[in-house]
DNA sequence: TCCTGACTTTTTTAACAAAACTATCAAAAA
DNA sequence: TTTTTGATAGTTTTGTTAAAAAAGTCAGGA
């Protein structure tokens, strides 16, 4: 029984790792269960064993890049000394992880408006749980005493995160398609490193 | 000579008042230059013999409204004695254009996509001027020595109007339509104060 | 110079057929 | 009993066309 179920998730996961590949490159709209299939010599009858439908084949791809991601956070928000290298660390991670799933995300791109609710349920979890990681990095800072008291982290982080949301690039701020373009993700990246160190210090005072 | 084209330019700002209404009610696709032209009890070939075509009366109200916009910040803007004061300032006179004229910018919302190209250069014109005025209360305040140098105001001022433009309402922070809605401006708004409190700190730090 | 009614051109909408893809299922293979 | 597939059913996307609506033009009148 355990080996059979064994068997199963090794399976699984070769389906989500092919099909990680596919929306990686082409993305959500251009990629077919026939193509995922095809890579994995497999029929599509068989994609549709393991998972209910094309759309919760994705989610469960981008359950485990986010799963992913808020591990790597996890794992070492709370072993930095200073709130700005903690902030820091978020910043760059998660422009890490943008860079490296650019294309993955265009579902977001095209889709922009009725994408499946269990997406917006991921990134809301993500979104919280990178709140909590941070609003807790503060909370620990108050406790050291290294910051003053502040009545309400959450409410802090969650407009930090919005205003680092809104970094865009060029002059003309809000033209096109609202998300950025790869090319200019490491111009993006350098802003937010601006606005951080600036709204930390803006923290401490 | 002049009387002609006094009458001329009066009957132009009849018909920019007319549509302006019409743009604001309804919205760009779904105000026709018939209504229009019947608001103002005359022909629509009229409408086009005083402007080129619909894109170019639409532009031509939008550049009335960011030339009054301007106006209103740049005649109080070097009158406040602190930072903190005329950058709040910046931001109450923005959200009141934007509940005022919530409904006109429809067009944004829809065809979020390829607009004409005329938009984004008031848009862009409008934003550089945001800039400069800012910059330059920033330039002030570090000549009287209220704050300390800043190497580059410019840069300072647009990451924090890309911040500002980045805050959103709600957990789940890039959700649906990316452009508000009407029942958040308020919310969007004290949480633009919020940010605009700890980030001039940062900045005076 | 200012204005209009009638006209032309362009865009939007609706209906529908063809193609592409998703999803299902009975049955074969392991 | 679990895993796999070919055949096929169902759905979405794409392309076509015709009608309606709106944009845009123009010759001519005041």
């Amino acid at each position: 029984m355990a080996a059979a179920n064994d068997q199963q998730d090794i399976k699984r996961e070769k389906i989500l790792e092919a099909s990680h590949q596919r929306f990686l490159h082409y993305g959500y709209s251009k990629t077919t269960m026939n193509e995922i299939a095809g890579d994995l010599s497999m029929s599509k009858a068989l994609l549709y064993y393991y998972f209910p439908d094309k759309s919760q084949l994705y989610i469960a791809v981008m359950r485990k890049l986010a799963t992913d991601y808020l591990k790597t956070l996890e794992s070492r928000l709370n072993s930095f000394t200073n709130l700005k290298e903690a902030f820091t660390f978020q910043v760059n991670t998660h422009h890490e992880f943008i860079v490296n799933n650019y294309n993955f995300f265009d579902f977001f791109r095209l889709n922009e408006q009725n994408l499946p609710e269990t997406i917006w349920q991921i990134v809301g979890e993500v979104h919280s749980a990178e709140l909590n990681l941070l609003s807790n990095a503060i909370k620990i800072e108050v406790e050291k005493g290294a910051i003053k008291p502040v009545n309400n982290p959450e409410e802090i982080v969650d407009v930090l995160m919005d205003a680092l949301h809104g970094i865009r690039v060029g002059a003309i701020s809000q033209k096109k398609t609202n998300f950025p373009r790869k090319e200019h993700l490491e111009e993006i990246h350098t802003k937010k490193l601006l606005l951080l160190d600036i709204f930390i210090k803006g923290l401490m005072a």
